[in-house]
RNA sequence: GCCUCUGUAGCUCAGUCGGUAGAGCAGGGGACUGAAAAUCCCCGUGUCGUUGGUUCGAUUCCGACCGGAGGCA
């Protein structure tokens, strides 16, 4: 077993600077989760840690794919478990830190995904279908082939509908099938999961309205207007670019457009406390009433490095 | 000082010909297996400014007071 630390939490809540606090004080090297610190050219708006603040520690799997590379959960988690292993080998504390909640737990739960190849035709006829046929007719052609799915999907949520229409349709099976093949085996991995937000979600709001005001001094604005001609597929959805296109071609003023992107920031969080919010593994800190909580969770983590 | 308008959810406002009220936004809750910073679902009780009066019953009508806007002196 490999002995992992993560650190998860919602956007603006402190984990790059728990992470580098403890990776140096652990020999810890760390390994991104977050679905838009990955790519290059978002800099500013992700939020990816500088050079400075790194500090010295290691860090993989930060910034090193172009914005319009095709990248999925599948593809993090593969990349996610070698570099693991890798810094395990070199007698280093592997520390996984991110806010992508289904890329954290797709490494905890040890979901594996099969080897499938993207097929855009596929994707673009099920759309097309979806729009002649409707939601409904859809759901009823899905319940012949996966009435688990049929069930519980909603007809709004047309991404999903054709997700499942798309993985019948390549492998043979239906997603209810291949989500429980997925799940087969036992990790390799045992995790400490540290997670941090504050118990008044005022202060957290606070820390976003802040940090967005922040960016925006640090070039915000340039940086989206570089994204917003060129901008393709992958991260084009982060938060932080598209918000301010309306400030950049004209149509509305600096100012609305940063209160828009906190607001956006802010429902962010929220869904990210929800995801993390049901997972019983996390151990929670909340450094608005603990004064100490960097050393109570380096403490923890010491803890967890001595069990055998 | 006088006159007019106004005070309803965190905000902007509807509304009740008298039977204790509802939209948008904000906000809250939830789901989540290949786009996930994405995608999707659910949620509106609030001293109807305060206080008297009329009434079986007042947020609604009347008076006074307090706050806000405008007008006249």
């Amino acid at each position: 077993m490999i002995k992992a630390l993560f650190i998860v939490g919602p956007t603006a809540s402190g984990k790059t600077d728990l992470s580098i606090f403890l990776a140096k004080a652990l020999n810890g090297e760390i390994i991104c989760a977050d679905s838009m610190q990955i790519y290059k050219g978002i800099h500013v708006a992700s939020a990816a840690p500088s050079e400075l603040e790194k500090d010295g520690v290691p860090h993989h799997l930060f910034e090193f794919l172009e914005l319009d590379d095709e990248y999925s959960v599948a593809d993090y988690v593969k990349a996610a478990r070698t570099t693991i292993k890798e810094v395990a080998k070199k007698g280093k504390l592997p520390i996984i830190v991110g806010g992508t909640g289904l890329y954290v737990s797709s490494l905890l739960d040890n979901i594996e995904y099969i080897e499938q190849d993207a097929d855009p035709v596929l994707r673009e006829k099920l759309e097309k279908k979806f729009n002649e046929i409707g939601a409904e007719a859809m759901l009823l052609e899905l319940s012949e082939f996966d009435p688990e799915s049929a069930a519980r999907l909603h007809p709004n949520n047309r991404r999903r509908i054709i997700r499942a229409f798309e993985v019948y349709l390549q492998t043979g099976k239906s997603i209810t099938e291949q989500n429980a093949l997925s799940r087969q085996n036992e990790s390799e991995i045992d995790p400490l999961v540290i997670g941090i937000t504050y118990k008044d979600r005022e202060l957290l709001y606070n820390r976003i309205n802040k940090r967005v005001d922040i960016m925006l001094l640090n070039g915000l604005l340039n940086e989206a207007g570089q994204t917003i001609s060129n901008n393709k597929k992958g991260a084009f959805q982060a938060i932080g670019h598209k918000e301010l296109y309306p400030a950049i071609l004209g149509e509305d003023t600096v100012e609305n457009c940063a209160e828009k992107l906190k607001q956006q920031t802010r429902r962010y969080a929220k869904r990210q406390l929800t995801w993390f919010n049901r997972d019983e593994r996390i151990n929670w800190f909340y450094p608005d009433e603990d004064n100490n909580y960097l050393t109570n969770a380096l403490n923890l983590t010491k803890e967890f490095l001595k069990e055998v």
